[in-house]
DNA sequence: CTTTCTTGTGACCAGTCAGTCATTATATTT
DNA sequence: AAATATAATGACTGACTGGTCACAAGAAAG
């Protein structure tokens, strides 16, 4: 049937859309960015966005969850190879500040535009984005609680999200003013300080 | 002379209107705020709120700035006091808690638009911003300086975003799932966390 | 009380933009 | 090749809002 070829075709145009967008929007963020624009930038008309996506809204969170997804999941594979602790935390590390750098234009949007999750943005998108969020925290723990000591004090979903908060502030620093920051000593460090704290350690 | 008086009451609506652009900031994001809304809920006019900041974006960088000077001055003093490094990391860990919560709307609103400062946005504001937030790092690293072993492998600005980038992902979470945190042990475990890491401690 | 000066006001203007829909172009079927 | 169905367009509209400014209200001075 050709209707699957449509299917197909249609899906790839989305999903080309999408890219465009999350490029936009992280370069101007959501309210000074007009459909106009995006629409613009990947070659289609503003109608057209709207025979994808039914608001202005819409495309911004499908942009967000689409790359939330991968995230988690880049996350999980990365961590799943740890065989301890300090493996798992290093790959954490490595992971998320890999996923940012490769990912500027999310990451500046998902820190930029966390208001839009916080503030009014009717429908349950904003619920279905705290879901997302909650469900990648989750999962993170989980690989963490495989490999914590028993007699650790730190609940792993503590440690989970301050690794996250962490390498989130260090990357902003880094995207606001990238010559002050060498990323291999910088992620060693980090490593080093979830690991055994500003103890020093042999 | 009266314009001491004059000059005061001035000073004094200025204030007044800085605080509620706070809350209404903080309650609807930079873009969805407008000035009509400002100045009905403090009680003024809007042509007043011209009178006093020459334009919407300069009252919201006005607010911000005197926020976040207040912010580094709290964190001065409550290092100030500290003995040793676990002493100090209590405190930093504590007064930053404590600062967000005394002004979740400041929290929410450094939070969530911090797209104005990384996008467009005209005059030296973005500059000025970037460079107060960066003297509060560098204050903090001046308080842990003092206290770090010599032969820690972490750099004092290192630890001091770690601290503050854990802090806002766990006062995030505070906000929008209140009920999921208990404020003394989270404390208590990230202090454990930045002093020992991950390893148990007796 | 009248005049002058200061402070405050809010209707208005000019610009912006999300979303629509009548029309046109393209593809598919007969 | 004609007819039909689908995809794409972009001019247009309605709603909104930052900023202005001619005017009003009130205080101070004479």
């Amino acid at each position: 049937m050709a209707s699957d070829k449509k299917e197909l075709r249609k899906e790839k145009n989305r999903l080309e859309i999408l890219d465009t967008a999350e490029q936009v929007f992280a370069r101007q963020g959501f309210h000074t960015t007009t459909m106009e624009a995006v629409a613009e930038e990947c070659g289609w008309s503003k109608g057209t966005l709207y025979l994808h996506f039914k608001s202005k809204e819409d495309l911004f969170f499908s942009v967000i969850n689409e790359k939330l997804d991968k995230f988690t999941s880049t996350l999980k594979s990365a961590s799943s190879a740890a065989q301890d602790i300090e493996q798992l935390i290093r790959a954490l590390v490595d992971a998320q500040f890999q996923f940012f750098i490769e990912n500027k234009d999310f990451f500046q949007l998902a820190i930029t535009e966390q208001g839009k999750v916080m503030h009014g943005s009717d429908s349950g998108m904003r619920e279905s984005l705290i879901e997302k969020q909650h469900r990648h925290v989750v999962m993170t723990s989980q690989a963490i609680k495989r490999h914590l000591p028993e007699s650790s004090t730190i609940r792993p979903d503590t440690l989970a999200r301050s690794i996250m908060g962490a390498i989130n502030i260090h990357t902003l620093t880094w995207l606001l003013q990238p010559e002050s920051i060498n990323p291999k000593q910088l992620k060693q460090e980090i490593t080093q300080l979830f690991l055994h704290g500003v103890t020093p350690h042999v």
